[in-house]
DNA sequence: AGCCAATGTTAACAACGTCAACATCACGGA
DNA sequence: TCCGTGATGTTGACGTTGTTAACATTGGCT
């Protein structure tokens, strides 16, 4: 493996150092400012100070760099939502509280979320993004999974619960980004909580 | 109001007759095969035998064409839902038939779907797209305050209760639309209808 | 009959994704 | 120590895209 100069900062530096994870970086942020649309190869490269196609060194194409993108969203809302049901006790309201992380990482991260779900990149296409969009949906079937063993759940079928459970928080997400529950002036906690609630009462034995 | 020759068939015809209406359609086709990136101007005049720039007699910009798309797919979006709730008695089971139609029309219409959701028109910019949008959400609106009044749900704030059932049948369209539903060879109808039982248990006074 | 606004066409341009050929670097084996 | 070799970055070029300006054609109204 590679070290390099990570710590140089050499201003005309032939090699960048991590110019793979810069490159993410600054399409998220471009993408942030322009939407998905708005994204361009050469402007990424310009605004790291280094040439149009050296992104061809590390990603196959532009559908890859945003394949990319996808696959560390889903990484980081894997990582966030079973944080939530760790730190809430497993149990209880912990399940409501991943709900409200899932909401949460749409929020605070729309970009990656809009590349994880906006069509933009073929879903079964990149087999490493299937694998940690699996992944992350697998959290949330097993904190139901846990649920049921415990006795507080309907015993239904856990994946159709599951697919329910994150079609709506899905649903709240979405809505959410797209700017639509804003108009109506929403406050998307209060919303997420309530739909917590009703979700509760609807599942629970 | 010009008529023009709707029952011409003449090939070297230099008017068209109802270009505005076949370009939509024809942008729609291209979408359903090629998906939204793949949508070209010039492609879509081909396919009608006319120049590639002939659309901008009827739309100001590519993101006009697909606004006009999105407008459309509100209006039918709107027809299917109100008349499920009236086919159904506007009561009882109406409210998840109409829940089941919303699902159908973007499972029958990914296109439209997709871009009125996808993020790639602004939401809120076209004034005609805004209010078809809100008039399809007013729908739901109307049924769910349809069923407090007659008793059969609880009494909460209705915009939330209805931005609650929109949220999870919008998730549920939007993960079988991106085939992510397909992948666990789920049968999409039945997932809706348990989420209505749900929804209808966690809701109900 | 003839004008005029609506509609469609052609030519051109800048910006984009991508490829091929070339340049520069880092690093391990001699 | 030195060198070559693969990894990384650059330059030039090409075809395609959205868009504009200037021009052509048509149909309906007076």
């Amino acid at each position: 493996m590679h070290r390099y100069h990570l710590f140089m900062a050499k201003k005309h530096a032939y090699h960048h150092g991590d110019l793979r994870r810069a490159l993410l970086q600054e399409a998220v942020r471009i993408i942030q400012k322009k939407g998905v649309d708005g994204l361009t190869l050469r402007v990424v490269g310009a605004r790291l100070g280094v040439s149009r196609t050296a992104l061809y060194r590390h990603f196959a194409d532009k559908s890859a760099l945003l394949a990319a993108v996808a696959t560390e969203g889903f990484r980081m809302l894997r990582v966030k939502l079973i944080e939530a049901w760790n730190k809430h006790g497993q149990s209880g309201s912990a399940l409501g509280e991943m709900g409200l992380a899932y909401v949460r990482f749409a929020v605070a991260h729309p970009s990656h979320y809009r590349v994880m779900f906006g069509g933009h990149v073929e879903a079964n296409t990149d087999p490493e993004r299937a694998r940690e969009g699996a992944g992350a949906f697998q959290a949330l079937v097993d904190a139901l999974l846990a649920q049921q063993t415990q006795g507080s759940v309907r015993a239904e079928n856990p994946l159709r619960l599951a697919q329910f459970v994150w079609a709506t928080v899905h649903g709240i997400a979405m809505l959410a980004i797209d700017g639509l529950l804003e108009r109506q002036q929403t406050d998307v906690e209060a919303l997420v909580r309530f739909a917590n609630e009703r979700i509760r009462a609807g599942i629970s034995v």
